[in-house]
DNA sequence: AATGAATGAGAATTCATTCAT
DNA sequence: TATGAATGAATTCTCATTCAT
């Protein structure tokens, strides 16, 4: 018996790179197969469609990354410490799958939606660890998103830079530049 | 005889807040001739293709984006005024005109070329600026794309964050604040 | 006031080059337009459609060249002489326009339709010769549709062959060898 | 898993005898896709366009007929034999597909190339075996063009009077005739 | 599970024709 | 008469999905 785990792997694995390059909805089924080598009604038997493959990519990367994420700023006493922990965990999980990674980046340009609404996004998440070292007097109050995007733009362009080539070093390389950098936008 | 311009302006405008909202190649001709209040085959009297309608009006955002970034810069004589004036201009570009900036942001996803080979993209234009800077010894070396990745990702982020209405105030309202988060970010 | 017999002069023209060149389907109003130097309008001021300038264009050289054809037959005595004066005018013709000449001899393949029903085409009108040349035992009867088949072929072929270039003498210079191929391959 | 092949033929055999009927430009994909009982989507399946079926309809019966042609023509020893036996295999040919034989004369008007630079024009060939038993001093020499302008004529004329229906014995049954009218045409 | 031919809805595009100027 | 922008129906083509094998 042929081993469908192995045609799904290389299913997703072709689907993601391709929904990188080129987007979701310019990604044709044809393109997937092709590329995994194998038939366009194969994909089917995996997915019930494209759009779910999509979705479940994106999904499964999501909560694995937003669950951790969570749990191991949750361990951290401080705001400070929850920042290194936090840059820390995304330059070795881009490291590690870059492509992945890239896709969560772009996810929110196809209109892919969270699976639970309760569901945190990284911005909201960041904004309440502000929200809550401001009341801790961690740390002078000021507006949180300003705070979160300013952290985030700093990270994401980080990752963005390896995508175009224009940086090639691992982004774990950088963690200490890069908390060095948030540190000071943010002066604390 | 019937005068196209306006007729132009308007696909151009609905063109531009589709592809922005769902992505070119998700967006359909007839999406836009309906928003536009126009016959499917009128477009065709103003582009040859849907690609080329969204590759024109990025490459004319882009230049015009571009060109003046690089004069406003060109003009100041140390690296803290050329970012004071490029960050400034970048908000003020921002809030005159939203829509028509995040389609440049998002442009990357949808595999639009920029025209002339030459033409400066950001990231390698603000690594000139640095070149220069630490050639005039007017701060530390350091990797220069590291820096260009920081201010982009902080004043990207501003942008993004609008976009996804996480922040409601003006751009500009902030330019002293992310000017301010660059010179901490980047220790000069 | 502008002087529309010279627009509908160069319409003409460049729709016969055209047609002729690439078939009447295939030829659009905007080529015809581009190539007479006008606007797309300006063709319905003279034509009431596409159809209508291929079927009269082609319908006025056709009743000329048939018409002509059946006076110059019928003044002769005998069927050798009647088909001497036909290859005659027919090459003379042909010398004089050889486009508008080819547009009548592909125009069988546009579904164009000869005006009046009872119109001779070329092919009965000869069996019609054939027919009266063996009731007044001119010469041995035989199947009259053949020996059409024969003249056409012989005559029509050497204009094709002017079209493709492959001979590039006019056809009057062959006039004479071509009666004499006739009535070699007739054996009168 | 379904065998394409029957679909492909049919789909070759309907569009065959509509791009006869009709031409080529005035086919549509649906014409085409009603009367062989499939989807639209079907053709585009087998052909990458509807261009491209009818090129390769056309290249396909073409180098055929060329290449058995040619090879029959070399077989026999003189200019005489060869032209029996050319005359003999195309009316043959043109009984055995009149549809098919139809698409081939008709197919210049309709842009179609044929595909190798080198490959042999009918016309062309003639010319060559002309020049051949010319030098062979077989028969005296004389224009080579106009002799293949004068066996061509002959020949496809026959064929086309098929095709409107004015002649309706098999092209067999004339093949003697044909072969002495040309004999006599060309008085050898 | 896998295949790839077939489907058909829908998207992109063409183009004869109309119409405001 | 002339213009060319606008129309919209027809056409070509695409592609996610189904289905016979």
């Amino acid at each position: 018996m042929r081993d469908g785990t192995n045609t799904r792997k290389k299913l997703e694995r072709c689907a993601l790179g391709l929904f990188v390059k080129k987007g979701v909805s310019a990604t044709t089924i044809k393109d997937i197969a092709n590329k995994a080598g194998v038939a366009e009604g194969t994909l089917y038997r995996h997915y019930e469609s494209k759009d779910e493959l999509a979705q479940s990519l994106f999904t499964n990367a999501y909560e694995e990354v937003a669950t951790t994420l969570k749990q191991l700023a949750d361990k951290e006493p401080n705001l400070e410490k929850k920042i290194y922990v936090m840059v820390k965990f995304f330059c070795e999980k881009y490291d590690e799958d870059p492509i992945l990674f890239n896709y969560l980046l772009i996810a929110q340009h196809n209109q892919l939606k969270i699976s639970h609404e309760k569901e945190i996004n990284a911005h909201e998440f960041i904004v309440m660890l502000f929200n809550e070292a401001f009341r801790k007097k961690e740390l002078p109050k000021r507006d949180p998103h300003f705070c979160a995007s300013i952290i985030l733009g700093i990270v994401l362009q980080a990752a963005i830079s390896r995508v175009y080539g224009r940086i090639s070093r691992s982004m774990a390389e950088d963690i200490d530049d890069l908390v060095d950098a948030i540190k000071g936008a943010l002066h604390y």
